[in-house]
DNA sequence: ATTATAAGACACCAAAAGGTGTCGTGTCAA
DNA sequence: TTGACACGACACCTTTTGGTGTCTTATAAT
């Protein structure tokens, strides 16, 4: 699961259902440590730590030790890349739409 | 690596680059058969195969059959629902901007 | 009628993913 | 100064992933 590749994949950190709440609850706080991120799933300690890694390595979180603590924060910058990605594809949805227009006009 | 599950996520689904560049190859042209897809990339048909059933999973391609030959088409729909979810965090690259916005402002 | 082509369906395999539990270390509190 | 806590680092396990090759069937071409 831990990857030293030091940069990961946008997509491939965000294709978790577990990475995506974990980027949405960051979302709303300026920043959390481990242990109150955790309370949020069904799943241990190490687990979590090991997502916000995966994140950590798609620059999508930032940690900073406060004490004994690991703070957590969102950085969403690198979800550009897959906004871009995705723009392209809006074309062909729309065009879609104007297809089924011309259709419904049509009769 | 197949899924029985019908419907797959398409987060899961755009994380691999090989399928991501498959989504690409089709929305250049209208339809293409599995044969003509296979010589795009480096390796065997049984796995573009697979890639593609994969798509077709969570409905980014759809296949028809014509006489031999299966032809694959690109339906970009199930994007939206990316898009969706990334217009969400446009606010907090933004937000970054204005900030380094005023820091410039002050000097 | 026979041969070549397209592609689905398997069986198979190595590597990666996603969890677990344990241990060790640094930090805070009593 | 002695516990308790936070968390990184491992070792470990099971399931999934992404590839391979082979077999079979349906269609097309000669």
């Amino acid at each position: 699961m831990n990857d030293n590749s030091q940069v990961r994949d946008v997509y491939d950190a965000v294709a978790d259902p577990t990475r995506r709440k974990l980027l949405q609850i960051l979302a709303d706080v300026d920043e959390l440590p481990l242990y109150e991120i955790t309370v949020h799933f069904e799943m241990g300690r190490t687990a979590v730590s090991k997502h916000l890694s995966i994140l950590k390595d798609a620059d999508l979180v930032v940690a900073r030790k406060v004490g004994r603590e690991t703070r957590y924060r969102l950085n969403a910058n690198p979800l550009k890349e897959i906004r871009d990605w995705v723009s392209f594809y809006e074309g062909f949805w729309k065009e879609r739409i104007d297809k089924l227009k011309l259709l419904l006009e049509e009769e």
